[in-house]
DNA sequence: AACGTTTGCGCAATCGATAGAGCAACCTGT
DNA sequence: ACAGGTTGCTCTATCGATTGCGCAAACGTT
């Protein structure tokens, strides 16, 4: 109760309950019936432990043990529900499994993605998710050269096995919801917006692809100044609309609940004009079904992603392989 | 590069670099300059170092070592802006002080939070700070018999030093201002509902007394029947005001963007009398200014706790002290 | 040439927990 | 009473990195 200074270990135990270091050792990791010890000893240790506040170093257990059961995960930022939500269910469901999970968050910064990388290897972690890492490959690389497992989430990378949304047919859909709410709320049938993103990304292209296609298969041309990613921040979605001024009506494909900010922020100047305007937008947040013309939203299957991704640990899959999983649309009003 | 098992050691660099094992230790921690270690030898042993993707084993340093330079950090969820941005600063903070921090996630789950503490002391961290802690006290007692420094954030407790935000007088202002606009928009004068939140919490307690002081000095009184704080979920706070139906002027305290989705549910079932309701939210979400009859919002002042609560660390205070962080209020329209 | 100093590096103990191996004491059956 | 088994515990090497100490070679000085 009262150390002031340096921490109980098995050894201060030991002296105190006339025991050995060893037999205090697998008294509280509990291989003490294993190791035939006495139910009598292992009470009187575990009470003195209890005592004084013993909490094992976990430095040396790992040393000496063979497996530490950490798994790391990498995330790029805390700031919106998506990635909130991942590390949430990443942590219950390592823990669901007895592994200790440690979430480091890497603000998109590529080099910052690779030193938390090897910092969480140096914690002898066994496997490593990259959720939305800007350099997938490289963690692999140097994952797979530290012979630690690795997975990608949310961002396909093409050495270890990637674990992402199905981002082509969930843009088809939302594409399909605006452009059948745009004739029906507003009469108009024509070709949307495609805002926010940056189409080097590989999301942002695969949703690009299902937005074309939705088109194609409504036999809708979209002009090539209707695809508009400058980036995801609301800012610039604010910015490469500012001077779309819709006369008539006009429907937006948002690609993040960031640039949705910036659709909303400019939908409220357009005034009257703006219920001529649908939109809808590619993540899922709770307020976005209070925002007026938002039709629809995409929500990731974040449980769905993890499980695939747990799946993979500890049965190595061929390099390359993708898994895609669906999302879900909600459709508002 | 092509380890398969085993990991790379400084023995296996030795052998590698034909040089003693405390020798390569000592140039990949950047002591050899100390160590009086030639340029030669240092550049031999980096590059080979590098060449086999060596991480250190964080484990067999740091039990060798003092210190560990771990903070850790627990949280109850990562579901709203203010969970998340606390987290991503202190990582961001704790960085920047050369330190390595660990974040976990609780589930507001009392026992989960204690098994969390006793994990991050397992893991060496030299301070704990507990953020939204159910029952901040007992880890701060278990923190201090493990000789572990603690500090609460959010929810103050009384063994250990706590910063929090300044829920009175945030909830002052916020009420103020929407007494103000209620007078301003709908030139009606009265008694604000106090929507979310339990009264057993200290932050719902304290953000209370705002409220009422905030009516007292308009002298207006608050019938007991205005004070629904019956959870923090969406669900309770729609449920409180489902019969609800104002046929005048009305105004809304909302205690958490949480209830704030169940006020703005229960506010688009009013019809045209939606009108005729201003609420604000203790709390802040970047979708609120979009939100119609939503006057303002309390945003905490997170850079502002966590500078404070860093400030505390290897500085052990007078246990019971508290610090109150001003919140700024948000205006909207 | 003899001696002090600097340079460059290795030896070995150590951190705390774990686990294989081993050793007394006790029990059981004959 | 003794072989063979069981019970209950301890001894000791080990995990990988760190660090105080020490030692030999090179260098400088007079």
């Amino acid at each position: 109760m009262n150390k002031n200074k340096k921490k109980t270990t098995i050894y201060d135990i030991a002296a105190l309950a006339d025991a050995s270091p060893s037999a205090v050792s697998a008294v509280l990791n509990g291989t003490w019936e294993k190791r035939r010890l006495s139910r009598k000893l292992a009470a009187r240790v575990m009470r003195i432990a209890e005592e004084q506040g013993y909490a094992v170093n976990v430095q040396a257990s790992l040393l000496r043990r063979e497996k530490s059961n950490i798994v790391g995960m990498i995330v790029p930022k805390y700031d919106n529900r998506y990635f909130g939500e991942i590390a949430e269910q990443f942590e219950e469901l390592a823990r669901a499994r007895g592994m200790f999970p440690v979430v480091t968050c890497t603000q998109r910064d590529p080099d910052l993605e690779f030193e938390a990388a090897r910092e969480l290897i140096s914690y002898q972690a066994e496997c490593l998710i990259s959720t939305g890492a800007t350099d997938p490959d490289r963690i692999s690389d140097f994952c797979s050269a530290a012979g630690v497992q690795s997975i990608n989430l949310d961002l396909p990378g093409t050495k270890v096995p990637s674990v992402i949304s199905d981002n082509r047919a969930g843009a088809y859909d939302l594409t399909m919801l605006i452009l059948d709410r745009c004739l029906q709320d507003l009469g108009w049938s024509g070709s949307l917006r495609f805002v926010g993103g940056r189409l080097a990304d590989h999301n942002t292209a695969a949703r690009l692809e299902g937005f074309l296609a939705a088109h194609r298969d409504r036999g809708i041309e979209v002009p090539d100044h209707h695809v508009l990613a400058a980036g995801y921040s609301a800012d610039s979605a604010a910015r490469v609309l500012a001077d779309f001024r819709p006369d008539g009506p006009a429907g937006i494909f948002v690609n993040s609940t960031i640039s949705l900010e910036g659709v909303v922020r400019w939908h409220r100047t357009l005034g009257t004009r703006a219920a001529q305007v649908r939109y809808g937008c590619f993540d899922w947040d709770p307020f976005g079904s209070f925002l007026p013309g938002n039709v629809g939203m995409v929500e990731q299957d974040v449980s769905g992603m993890l499980g695939k991704a747990f799946s993979f640990i500890g049965h190595p899959e061929t390099p390359g392989t993708q898994v895609l999983v669906p999302c879900r649309l909600h459709r508002f009003d």
